[in-house]
RNA sequence: GGCGGGGUAGCUCAGGUGGUUAGAGCACACGGCUCAUAAUCGUGGUGUCGCGGGUUCGAAUCCCGCCCCCGCUACCA
C-alpha cells in the first residue's frame, strides 16, 4: 500500500469546461485515481476551481457583477459539469476559502523568510482608470520593427520579434482601449536562479515522466529569471508582510496561489475529515507519491514554479533555510501532462465558436461515451482531433456493438436458459484459455494505467472484448438445446457460467474508464452492491467563515465497501439474471450533421 | 526567430532502448451464424514508413540536411 496523491489542474473559473480540458485533465486523473484505490493503495485526489486573476475581473466587470459572484457561478457551473462526468474527487474545493488564504500566506511567508522571495522594482504597464496591471498580452499597438498595427503587448504576430509593450507605438489595452501608462512599480519576485540548481538536481532525478514532458522542463532551465509573484490589481490574496498586507492595490499572482491548492485542498480534507494532520502522510511522509494531472500548458507551473515554491519552503536553494510549519513538503513524484484535444481540427476557442461544452455534451450523450472517447482517442502524448463523426463512430462500433453488445448477448442467455447464472461444469481448453485470459488483463491493463499509457490500456481491455465475442461465437451456445441432465445442457452451463466470469472480469477492468457503465453490466449481470462509485456534491460551510458555503465534489471510495478490488471476484451461480436492457446508447446517424450544423451556427 | 510535437495502408492511428514477411480499427468485398442494440465470427492489403544523404550485417526506429503541418514562446490563465 503506497499513498498516492493524485492532483489535478485546477480549471479556471471564468466561464464553462470544454471537452478539451477535462480531456486534459479530468479523465486521466480519475482513471489513474480510480486503479489505483482498486489496487489498494490510498488515494487523495483533490483540485478546486482556480479564481483569482485578470480574467474573471475583466470578465466580472464586463457583466457588471463582481469577481467573487462571477466566480461563485462558475465555480457550480464547473462543480457541477466535473460531477456528471463521474470524476472522484476526494475534495473538489475553490481558491476562494479563507483556508486557502491561510495555506498560501504562509507557503508566502516562509519562502520570503527563507530568502527566495525578493524585491524589486521595475516599470510596468498599468490601466489609468483601474490602476491594475495590464498585462503584455492585453495590450497591442504598432509593431517598433515592421510597422504591423495588431501587435501585442508581447510579441508581434507579423513578424515574431518579441517585444517590450513599453516599445510598442500608440499602446493601447485590448480591455477598453485606454492608452496604458507606464509606471514604476514595486514586485516581489521568485527568485528561481537560485532555486535553479535544486530544481535540475531533482528534474535530473525524473526519469520515468514522458520524454516531451521531462525535455520541456529540463529546457525552461536553461533561462531562468526571477519571476514577480505579485501583481498590481485588487483581486487576489493580500501579500502577508507589513506595509503590503493593507494595500488593496498589491496581491499576489494567481499562478502563486493555484499551485498551492494542491496542498491547501489536501489540509481542508484534512480539516472536514476530523484528524486535522491526515493530510501529512502524503506531503511530509518522503514514501507517498505524488502525480499531477494537466494539458501541457500547464507544464511550466508544475514542474518550475510549483517545485521552486516547495523547495523554497523547505529550505533547499542556495540560500538555504528552513521549513515552516508544514514540514519539509514533497516535491512532485510526476508531471503527467496532456497534449491538446482539438475540434474538427482546429484548436478549440470560447471566443470563434469552435467548442462543445462538458455540459452540452453531457445533455445529449452518455457520459462514459465521452470518457470512452478521451481514454482511448485522446491527446495522451500528442495532440489529438476530436471529431463527431469519429465519436459517433467510437460510441456505436466499439461501446455499443463491441462491449455493450457482449453484455448484452451474455445475460440474455444467461436469463433465457436458466434465469440465473448456470454452475460450470467440466471446463474444456477454450474456457480455459478464456479465462486465463481475462484473468491477465488485469495484469496488462494495471500496468498500462499506473504507468499512464492509458490509451493502451483500454485498448488492451477492448481487444479482450473482442476475444469474448469470439469465444461466444466459436462455443455456439445457442444450439446446445439438450434437456435438463444431458451432456449439452451441461455444456451450456459451462459456456454461460464462462462467458459470465469474463464479462464480470472485464466489467471490472473497464470501470476505472467507464464508471457509470460498470455499474449497470455490474447489475444486469445480477450483482448488487456498488463497483464504481461516483462522486457527489456537498454543500459545506467555510471552515473559517460560518457566513459563507459553497459546493464541494467529494465521495466515499473505500475498497471493499464501494470498490471491488483489482482482481478476479468469481461469479456466484445461483445468482439470478433477468432479461437486461442495453447498457449504452447508439447514436443516430443524424446526429454528425446536427452537432455539426450547431458547430456552424456558433452553437 | 527559439523550443516542443508530428508527417506510417482510402480514413483515424499503434509501432519504449534498431532485427523474423511493417501492424490495429474503420471503410470496402465475399462467406458463416442468428443468442444479441441488423449486433457477431471468418477470409481478403504489392503501403516510396515526408524528401535526400549517412552510420550499421541490418533502420519506420540512430545521425546530418531539407520540405510541410500543429502547438508553445513565460509577468494570459
Amino acid at each position: 500500500m503506497t499513498r498516492i496523491l493524485s492532483a489535478v489542474a485546477w480549471p479556471y473559473a471564468n466561464g464553462p469546461r470544454h471537452i478539451g480540458h477535462v480531456a486534459g485533465f479530468g479523465v486521466p486523473s480519475d482513471v489513474f485515481s480510480r486503479y489505483m484505490r482498486m489496487a489498494g493503495h490510498d488515494v487523495l485526489m483533490v483540485s478546486g476551481t482556480d479564481e483569482h486573476g485578470t480574467p474573471i475581473l475583466v470578465q466580472a466587470e464586463q457583466e457588471g457583477v463582481s469577481a467573487q459572484e462571477l466566480a461563485d457561478r462558475y465555480n457550480r457551473v464547473i462543480v457541477e459539469d466535473l460531477t456528471r462526468l463521474g470524476l472522484s474527487y476526494d475534495l473538489f474545493t475553490r481558491t476562494t476559502t479563507r483556508n486557502h488564504y491561510a495555506v498560501v500566506q504562509e507557503m508566502f511567508r516562509t519562502v520570503h523568510r527563507n530568502g527566495y522571495m525578493v524585491e524589486k522594482t521595475t516599470m510596468g504597464a498599468i490601466s489609468p482608470s483601474t490602476g491594475r496591471t495590464l498585462p503584455d498580452r492585453y495590450i497591442e499597438g504598432t509593431c517598433p520593427i515592421c510597422g504591423y498595427d495588431g501587435a501585442r503587448g508581447d510579441q508581434c504576430d507579423n513578424c515574431g520579434n518579441q517585444l517590450d509593450a513599453h516599445e510598442l507605438k500608440n499602446p493601447r489595452s485590448r480591455i477598453n482601449g485606454e492608452t496604458p501608462q507606464f509606471v514604476s512599480t514595486e514586485h516581489f519576485f521568485l527568485d528561481l536562479p537560485a532555486l535553479v540548481d535544486a530544481l535540475e538536481a531533482w528534474l535530473r532525478t525524473r526519469t520515468e515522466w514522458r520524454p516531451n514532458v521531462l525535455k520541456f522542463s529540463l529546457n525552461l532551465l536553461e533561462d531562468v529569471r526571477p519571476r514577480a509573484m505579485t501583481r498590481d490589481i485588487d483581486w487576489g490574496i493580500p501579500v502577508p508582510l507589513p506595509g503590503w498586507e493593507e494595500n488593496p492595490a498589491k496581491r499576489l499572482y494567481v499562478w502563486f496561489d493555484a499551485v498551492i491548492g494542491y496542498l491547501s485542498a489536501s489540509v481542508e480534507w484534512a480539516r472536514r475529515t476530523g484528524d486535522v494532520d491526515a493530510w501529512r502522510a502524503w506531503w511530509n511522509d518522503e514514501s507517498a507519491r505524488t502525480y499531477y494531472f494537466m494539458g501541457k500548458d500547464n507544464i511550466t507551473f508544475h514542474s518550475q514554479i510549483w517545485p521552486a515554491e516547495l523547495l523554497g519552503y523547505d529550505g533547499r536553494g542556495a540560500r538555504g533555510g528552513e521549513p515552516g510549519p508544514f514540514g519539509t513538503l514533497n516535491l512532485p513524484t510526476e508531471v503527467v501532462s496532456s497534449e491538446f484535444l482539438t475540434m474538427e481540427g482546429k484548436q478549440f476557442s470560447s471566443s470563434r465558436g469552435v467548442v462543445i461544452y462538458v455540459r452540452d455534451m453531457l445533455a445529449r450523450y452518455q457520459p462514459d461515451a465521452l470518457r470512452y472517447f478521451i481514454a482511448v482517442a485522446g491527446p495522451e502524448t500528442s495532440d489529438a482531433d476530436f471529431t463527431w463523426a469519429e465519436f459517433k463512430r467510437r460510441t456505436n462500433d466499439e461501446l455499443v456493438a463491441g462491449w455493450g453488445n457482449l453484455v448484452n448477448r451474455t445475460a440474455n442467455m444467461v436469463a433465457k436458459s436458466f434465469g440465473g447464472i448456470p454452475e460450470a461444469a467440466e471446463l474444456h481448453d477454450v474456457d480455459r484459455a478464456l479465462l486465463a485470459e481475462t484473468e491477465t488483463a488485469f495484469d496488462t491493463v494495471g500496468r498500462l494505467v499506473s504507468t499512464h499509457r492509458q490509451k493502451a490500456a483500454i485498448s488492451e481491455a477492448m481487444r479482450v472484448v473482442g476475444e469474448v465475442n469470439k469465444y461466444v461465437s466459436e462455443t455456439e451456445p445457442w444450439k446446445l438445446k439438450g434437456p435438463d441432465g444431458s451432456p449439452e445442457r451441461a455444456r451450456l452451463g459451462t459456456v454461460l457460467h464462462t462467458a459470465t466470469q469474463a464479462v464480470a472480469d472485464l466489467n471490472t477492468v473497464l470501470s476505472p474508464f467507464l464508471p457509470h457503465a460498470a455499474q449497470a453490466v455490474h447489475e444486469a449481470i445480477g450483482g448488487s452492491g456498488t463497483v464504481a462509485p461516483l462522486p457527489r456534491i456537498d454543500e459545506v460551510t467555510d471552515l473559517d467563515d460560518p457566513t459563507r458555503s459553497y459546493p464541494v465534489i467529494t465521495g466515499d471510495y473505500r475498497l471493499g465497501a464501494t470498490l471491488p478490488a483489482w482482481r478476479r471476484t468469481p461469479v456466484v451461480p445461483g445468482t439470478p439474471v433477468a432479461k437486461p436492457t442495453p447498457v449504452f446508447t447508439k447514436l443516430d446517424d443524424g446526429i454528425v450533421e446536427a452537432e455539426l450544423d450547431r458547430l456552424r451556427a456558433g452553437r
